[in-house]
RNA sequence: GUCAGUGUAGCUCAGCCGGUUAGAGCACAGCAUUCAUAACGCUGAGGUCGAGAGUUCAAGUCUCUCCACUGACACCA
């Protein structure tokens, strides 16, 4: 199966920060686990780099609006580099191919009947890149999201004609799956029902953009450019683009996972224009929960930024991918507080599952010469096995759900499990009676086995811990699918552990 | 203002169709222990389940009212 799943394309007005570095880690996540499942993936990411806004910061900065996409999108390649996210695509929409989709969208769009020329009056907030609903005498009004002063604007717009689709967005939002989680669709579904409006697609005197064929002086609306980036990002570089071949690239995508605030562009505008423009719509949207920070609102004014390059360096991305994906429930806001997530490195990551690994390891080398050792029981009950066996598959249904810290926390269970194994066979005491060896082997069997499939079972959130943890099993030979890899039984006797060091090391402050 | 949602131990949250003494993880206190990353394990303390009323043999669990917070929309700026 062909899985297609995109991260929004960030807008380079600034750089990263830490609501799209948890975004794109979610994604990461999300297509690790459908290529472990034998999927074809294509995992978008990518940059918006149009638009008044960024015209303006380039100005402020005294550079070209070219040179600070550059410097920007840059950052974010490295930055994504950096936390080992195993993107296929990264589309900015500079690229040359996206301004000939663009192109090309717009002709079939226009071909529908679905362009009018119209005029767009009203207050502007060049933030937002948005037109506010407020009357015409206001007096120096603001915008309550970036407290600047509106623009009152009086131009003549290219407007593509939403309304036309408002039967066909109101039965797309039936099917329960297309949005989630449930809780917003229900919001969308409110906003659809008062009645849908035709949306300007074209600015006037927008000169950082991509030119409207056939309109002199207009460029694309940012919002109209940016989302065709999904369908541009799957065209291979050395092909033309054809937008009646994009189904064989991937589309239609299989989810769209984004942050909340931009559910509507995405549930709404996007599907009317695929409608329009009659290609296939993406299967599901899914908005994800904001991050705080110590019950604040994260933000520049406040000061109280989380800087994911300051994170990373400091704390590794095993540290912060588990933090977010274990504790916050995805489709809820989620609260980051530096004590509990020193608590949770150390007790999860460092305490149950990496103690886990060195204590059993250094067992198992000091009484059975370096080596994984050989099972001689005959049948005998073995309760890790069973709850092994019991957990794999609802590990994976987790993932599928997006339901990460559930996930997580069947995971951490097992490790817990094991270590409670140990305490309660004490293969210490027992192999001081020589006869017990064969015992032994089955008992510290069992936990290395059991401790090699949370290994496996993390390889989607943390690749890197994974990885670290599977190496100290000796268990190198791991298959692209993981199926294989979660049968019990695989690690093979006789392999050879190398000598245990923590896979991490815990957090001081 | 309209419509949703949330409100359960210090913190983050589970609690399905109502049913014995309300759960988990973390934090905290004590015990035990050495195979291990001062790790693991055990025990304990800690909650009138936002408030009030109602339905019921029985209510975090259903109904109503109220309070607080969050979100969407509207209004106002």
């Amino acid at each position: 199966m062909n899985i297609t799943i995109t991260t929004p394309l960030y807008y380079v007005n600034d750089k990263p920060h830490l609501g799209s570095t948890y975004t794109t880690i979610a994604c990461d996540a999300y297509a690790r686990f459908h290529r472990l499942n034998g999927n074809k993936v294509n995992f978008i990411t990518g940059v918006d780099e149009h638009g008044q806004k960024i015209q303006r910061t380039a100005e402020l900065k005294k550079i070209s609006p070219t040179k600070h996409c550059e410097k920007i999108s840059m950052e974010y390649k490295a930055l994504w580099k950096q936390w080992s996210i195993s993107n296929d695509f990264f589309i900015r929409t500079t690229d040359s191919h996206h301004q000939t989709l663009v192109n090309q969208f717009f002709e079939r769009v226009k071909a529908s009947g679905d362009i009018k020329l119209g005029h767009q009056q009203g207050w502007y907030c060049v933030g937002c890149e948005e037109y506010k609903d407020l009357p015409k005498d206001a007096i120096k009004p603001t915008c309550s999201i970036h407290l600047k002063e509106l623009e009152w604007r009086d131009e003549e717009n290219l407007f593509f004609c939403l309304s036309k689709y408002q039967k066909q967005i109101e039965s797309l939002l039936e099917r329960e799956d297309f949005i989630q989680p449930a809780s917003r669709r229900n919001e969308i579904i409110n906003f659809v029902s008062k009645g849908l409006n035709d949306f300007s697609i074209s600015r006037l005197n927008v000169e950082w953009g991509l030119k409207v064929p056939g309109h002199e002086g207009h460029t694309f609306y940012v919002w109209f450019d940016a989302l065709l980036g999904y369908l541009s990002a799957l065209i291979p570089d050395d092909k033309d683009v054809n937008l009646s071949e994009i189904e064989q690239y991937g589309w239609p995508a299989y989810i769209h996972i984004i942050g909340k605030d931009i559910l509507r562009f995405h549930a709404i505008y996007w599907p009317a224009m695929l409608l329009s423009a009659g290609l296939e719509l993406p299967k599901k949207v899914y908005g994800h929960g904001f991050l705080t920070r110590e019950g604040q609102k994260m933000g520049k004014s406040i000061g109280n930024v989380l800087d994911p390059v300051f994170l990373i360096n400091k704390y590794g991305e095993d540290a912060i991918r588990w933090y977010l994906l274990s504790d916050f429930k995805f489709g809820q806001d989620g609260d980051f507080q530096h004590k509990r997530f020193v608590d949770l490195i150390n007790n999860d990551l460092a305490n149950t599952i990496g103690n886990l690994l060195n204590r059993t390891t250094t067992m198992t080398r000091n009484w059975y010469e370096d080596k994984v050792p050989r099972n001689n029981q005959e049948n005998p009950t073995n309760e890790l096995k069973d709850l092994a066996n019991k957990t794999i598959p609802k590990v994976v249904n987790y993932y599928n759900d997006l339901s990460f810290k559930e996930a997580c926390s069947e995971i951490l269970n097992l490790a817990s499990t094991a270590n409670l194994y140990l305490n309660n066979i004490q293969p210490w005491k027992l192999i001081k009676e020589s006869s017990n060896k064969d015992i032994v082997a089955f008992h510290l069997y069992n936990v290395l086995e059991t401790t090699r499939i949370v290994g496996i079972l993390l390889k989607p959130i943390l690749p890197n811990l994974s990885s670290k943890i599977l190496n100290q099993l000796g268990y190198n030979n791991q298959a692209q699918n993981w199926n294989d890899d979660l049968k019990w039984g695989k690690l093979l006797p006789s392999s050879s552990l190398p000598s245990p060091c923590p896979i991490l090391y815990k957090i001081e402050d």
